[in-house]
RNA sequence: GGUCCCAUCGUCUAACGGUUAGGACGCCAGGUUUUCAUCCUGGUAAUCCGGGUUCGAUUCCCGGUGGGAUCACCA
């Protein structure tokens, strides 16, 4: 019976999680639910200096919001160093790690010498030398000291990516890498291996840049004489100028396309398709679909650069198709943001408004500004009103007629366009300078549209009659 | 610099060794339209270079070039 797939998702806690993770999270996700495997999250919190409070909560929020929630509780690794050092000590019972007790500073003076040397900077096993006695000596007098990995010479080291095919490197490009740190804690290196081996973790799905380190761990499973898992390098994210993702090069923290008005329905989507391609033509897929898809065979090598364009376009889409009810809510808090008062419009009213504006938004906090004229009176240079190369007089007289036949009639369009062709009046010189009227806003939803919302309001035709006053008097 | 990875339109990407090198985003043009957006139609634009292998290379091999990653008591 083939062995369960397992796969695992481990941020360590540096800061919040960025969109290169969550790609990360998400085809680990899909790889294991694709085979009906388990899917979990490990939280590599090895290093106490670099832990940024807030990022653990902001990481496991995350993955919720995009529903890539772990299968069973979050692995944390500070509280498992037991593990490890019991293990970092067979090590060196098997004389495949050994103590060393080198000072920062010869460690400093070895690497310049090196460089000088036009040498790779490697650490010279001196420690390696000692004798048993020595070291124990040293150990007794609690002498500060590092567990580094006895990296045997001229072998080569070879495994098979799941997406790259066969990699091999010689040892000799290997350094002697520190395992456990001279606080008691674990390197990556050692607590990844012996937490993978620990959770029968099948596959590891990891970014590309693991590629060089990974010979380090195969060199820790064959040392315990474990079978290695499966290895699957994706591709990196990339910024425009082709360079790895990162806080340098803007904000890629996938916490701020959320704070500004992405879906993550949509950033998953976008997400997904880097890197990896279904090979069909079709390009939305939900997370269902994604899973149903997904294989490895479809993952590309090369980097894939984070376009922001296609982002906002997908996006688009995803607020297009949503139900009003559904995006309403969720555009709420954007009208808030922008400091606009809903708390006395009825909710009719104010998902009328959204509504207007659904197929124009690609980030929900565009809202703000696009209905800001339903809440406030708008303000605007009178030139606006003239439309195109029309007549000053004609707009104004146009507007006046307007008026007055809206004071005696409904506003709708069946009544208007009757209006325009009975007076025989040009189109766009009666409905221009009306939309202008209500919004002040040289692009807009069309003045129809906008009545018929603003009629839904108590006072709404009232409004509607000022905006067309304060119009005539501006010109 | 050492090691490793990679190479199709500007970007994301298709193409059993045989296609007018396809699709999407963007951009441009046209249509619908009072504006914008949506929607529809069309257009623009790519196989890094040089050798091989082959009847035939985007595709396979080698070399070059270019780009990237990585070389910590960080992950």
């Amino acid at each position: 019976m083939p062995q369960e797939i397992k796969t695992r998702f481990a941020p360590s806690p540096t800061g919040l999680l960025h969109v290169g993770g969550l790609r990360t999270a998400l085809y680990n996700f899909l790889f294991a639910k694709k085979h009906n495997g388990q899917y979990v999250l490990r939280i590599e919190d090895t290093d106490k200096a670099r832990t940024v409070p807030g990022a653990l909560e902001n990481i496991i929020q995350v993955l919720k919001d995009f529903h890539l929630n772990s299968d069973g509780e979050p692995v944390f690794q500070s509280k498992r160093l037991d593990l490890y050092l019991k293990h970092a000590n067979e090590l060196i019972q098997k004389k495949a790690a050994y103590y060393c007790f080198c000072s920062q500073q010869r460690l400093e003076d070895l690497r310049k010498q090196q460089e000088a040397a036009k040498q790779p900077p490697r650490y010279d096993k001196f420690c390696l030398k000692l004798g048993e006695e020595e070291v124990q000596k040293k150990l007794q007098a609690s002498e500060p000291h590092v567990i580094r990995l006895n990296v045997p010479a001229n072998q080569q080291i070879r495994f098979t990516d799941l997406v790259h095919g066969e990699i091999k490197i010689s040892t000799n490009d290997i350094d002697d890498q520190v395992l456990v740190k001279s606080d008691g804690y674990p390197t990556y290196h050692l607590a990844n291996v012996v937490d993978d081996h620990d959770m029968e973790i099948t596959h590891v799905i990891r970014g590309e840049e693991w590629i060089p380190s990974t010979p380090k761990h195969m060199l820790l499973y064959s040392a315990f004489s474990w079978e290695s898992p499966q290895f699957a390098h994706l591709p990196l994210l990339l910024s425009k100028t082709k360079k790895k993702l990162s806080k340098r090069e803007g904000d890629v923290a996938v916490q701020s396309f959320l704070e500004q008005g992405y879906l993550p329905e949509a950033l998953l989507n976008f997400v997904a398709l880097l890197g990896w391609n279904p090979k069909t033509e079709q390009e939305i897929f939900s997370l269902t679909e994604l899973v149903e898809v997904f294989s490895f065979d479809k993952v590309n090598k090369s980097g894939a650069v984070f376009d922001l364009e296609k982002l906002d376009w997908i996006n688009g889409l995803y607020i297009r198709k949503m139900d009003i009810k559904e995006l309403f809510p969720r555009v709420v808090p954007y009208i808030l943001q922008a400091g606009i008062k809903i708390d006395n419009y009825p909710k009719e009213f104010l998902e009328k408004v959204v509504a207007l504006e659904q197929e124009r938004l690609k980030k929900l906090s565009e809202i703000g500004d696009r209905v800001r004229y339903f809440f406030e009176e708008p303000k605007y240079d009178a030139q606006l009103l003239i439309w195109k190369k029309a007549d000053k007089n004609v707009i104004n007289q146009n507007l006046q007629k307007l008026l007055e036949f809206l004071k005696s009639t409904e506003p709708t369009e069946e009544n208007i366009k009757k209006f325009i062709v009975d007076s025989d009046l040009k189109t766009g010189e009666v409905l221009w300078p009306l939309r202008v009227a209500l919004t002040g806003l040289e692009a807009s939803p069309g003045p129809f549209e906008i009545m018929n919302t603003f009629v839904l309001l108590p006072n709404g035709k009232q409004i509607i009659l000022d905006r067309i006053n304060r119009a005539i008097k501006l010109l």
